[in-house]
DNA sequence: TCATGTTCCGTAAACGTTTACGTAAATAAA
DNA sequence: TTTATTTACGTAAACGTTTACGGAACATGA
């Protein structure tokens, strides 16, 4: 019941305390043969170091905080998974809280962690998070904080996110492409950083293709699954909409349940792609067209540049910042349905755009797209 | 940059740092009018106890551990989600570990937390764990531990687990019911309780409806993604296979796989049900029937558990344990195509038998069931 | 011989809290 | 008045480490 601490050691052996702690973290001024004795009783009583003790006398807890808005979401699973892998690498202790996207529950985990309970922080904010005062705590404190995927634009420190806008003007692109005009997206929070710059680029593609932007056509979801099947449907009978954008994987599945519900077929009446991690996008029915985030990556970079500040002691500054890419997977249900005249009449325009992104690959005879 | 601390309020306010303490934690011996004063000031520089300094002298971490093979399966991304609600409503803090399904690993793991730094610990063994010795450390450190899931059946402590026997004899009984003879099985390690009481409801349905039990039907996987569907494929072709049990998520997505490969069409050629946790199920071609476990519930469940015995200073025992119910969700990868001749004929045979099973609402006059 | 250096270990303070114990002042009881 | 009790706070030890400092023992060089 009672563990074993270094005074028992030191009783046991005849040594002093000081001696044992040294002795067993291998420091110069002790002599291999106690080592050797030091070590051998450590082993045989189990000893392990009380890590509070030593994170009080260090200044050190060898922990890091995570802070995400959800677990049950893949692109987090998958980025916690790379950020333990990182920890673990470097002997370091992961606490995982969740905001449940509560810009308040985020504040006061910020709070708790700024007291010194971490060395440092991985943050993707909440998506009801509107300003970052909660922020100012740890970089007080000096702790060092990295964001990743959900940034806040206009605070100087590292970030580890994708080519959103791009992504955003892509997956658009690829939906005006099979000839979609009347493209619906669904989003999160408008004062989400992802959700701002997957919009620009959804707003750009629609301009570059001379497709007007219509804002009722934008719709918020994302905080409840039958409210968001509900909004989604109510906005398919209320406006003929041939594609849909989904800027998170709830909103795409929730346009399956929707479409499902009013009858309409995926790719025939309506075309959607989202932004989703599930490597089984291409069992769903149909297949998910997706734009795919390199999570697992993300967690690892975004804890590998978190360890290089803890570790070097140096302060993390924007200029340490990643963007990684996201990869457009196209599958049927933004395919074209050759069965179906207008599609095909709209391929024909289609696929004469220029073709200067992978994924436009089975382009052939390039020419100026026109509005439809 | 440096942080506040009890010596700081006290010098401000003129009072000892005993005084200080106390009046932050609201004892009894210190009057209303000090501990205002002691607040406000706290409140003003941002005080947070040093929550290293507080564990070391209360000799508490108010720190549980979760110990999980993976966090990329939506199983333990609910029941995680359930863990920190708990947790936080008990002002609880919840590290992460991951043992990637390796014993060796949650070994390790497993010594490091008890040498102090959880005062508990919420597990669900590896599959490639054989024994339970690394166990060992923590009863003698006094560290109260909960199961979840996956369970070492001899060690006496308490488990929230599901009806796993029942469910794999449920889950066999309906692809019986279906007309399914030839039923593959997928599993994990044999040596983890979950996969021989799923296992052995598999075996006991088959000899209840009279089917032999053919142990070269039973396929072991679970590891590698890539490795998993060829396996799946290779017993595909060489055994006539009318119906698969995945007993984990991923085997039921491999088998989707390996069927689309071969051009095998489900429910048509080959039934497929599986345990997932997945709420898209329905979205998949086709809809996937499944066990679904309470996943959020065992995590709470088990929370729940553990902090009884962390408050209550009660040890944990094994009659504390709960066994939650999963459900059979039946959806189109197992349903009868009136189209064939055979399924019908078989669905004549099947729905006679007695229907005491909610599942069976749709059986009408029962009859012993014949084999094949 | 003494001075100097090296090796190896002990003493004690520190990290920031919590808490057993003591005590002065104020109040109540006698 | 004296004595007992209560109130409100301070003193100091403790939690288990780590580490600055010092010093004994021994070896080395002159």
């Amino acid at each position: 019941m009672k563990s074993v601490n270094l005074k028992k050691l030191a009783e046991e052996l005849n040594l002093s305390v000081a001696t044992v702690s040294r002795a067993l973290n291998d420091r110069y001024d002790i002599s291999q043969a106690t080592k050797d004795r030091v070590r051998e009783l450590a082993n045989k009583l189990n000893y392990e170091p009380n890590p509070y003790a030593s994170s009080l006398r260090r200044q050190r807890s060898k922990t890091i905080g995570v802070v995400i808005p959800e677990v049950a979401n893949h692109f987090f699973s998958l980025a916690i998974n790379g950020i333990e892998e990182v920890a673990r690498n470097n002997n370091y202790h992961v606490l995982v809280y969740l905001t449940h996207e509560d810009y308040q529950q985020e504040a006061s985990i910020v709070r708790l962690l700024a007291g010194g309970r971490v060395d440092g922080v991985l943050l993707s904010v909440a998506s009801t998070s509107h300003d970052l005062g909660h922020l100012d705590m740890l970089r007080e404190r000096g702790i060092p904080m990295v964001f990743f995927d959900r940034v806040y634009d206009d605070m100087a420190t590292a970030k580890v996110t994708t080519d959103d806008y791009d992504s955003g003007y892509r997956a658009t692109r690829h939906l005006l492409e099979v000839g979609c005009r009347s493209i619906a997206h669904l989003t999160l929070s408008p004062s989400l950083s992802i959700s701002r710059r997957r919009m620009q680029g959804y707003i750009d593609a629609l301009r570059d293709a001379g497709v007007p932007f219509d804002e009722s056509l934008v719709l918020q979801g994302g905080t409840n699954r039958t409210q968001d099947i509900d909004a989604i449907e109510q906005l398919l009978r209320q406006r003929r909409i041939d594609g849909i954008f989904a800027s998170i994987e709830s909103l795409a599945m929730c346009s399956y349940e929707a479409c499902h519900n009013l009858g309409l077929r995926i790719p025939q009446d309506v075309k959607v792609i989202g932004f989703s991690n599930l490597e089984i996008a291409s069992l769903l029915d149909p297949p998910l067209t997706t734009i795919t985030q390199p999570a697992y990556s993300i967690g690892k970079e975004a804890a590998r540049l978190l360890f290089q500040a803890i570790t070097k002691n140096r302060p993390i500054s924007l200029g340490h910042s990643q963007e990684l890419k996201s990869e457009l997977v196209i599958r049927a249900s933004t395919s074209l349905e050759q069965s179906q005249a207008r599609a095909a009449a709209l391929a024909a325009y289609c696929v004469r755009r220029p073709a200067h992104y992978t994924e436009n690959a089975l382009a052939s005879d390039p020419a100026p797209l026109q509005g439809f």
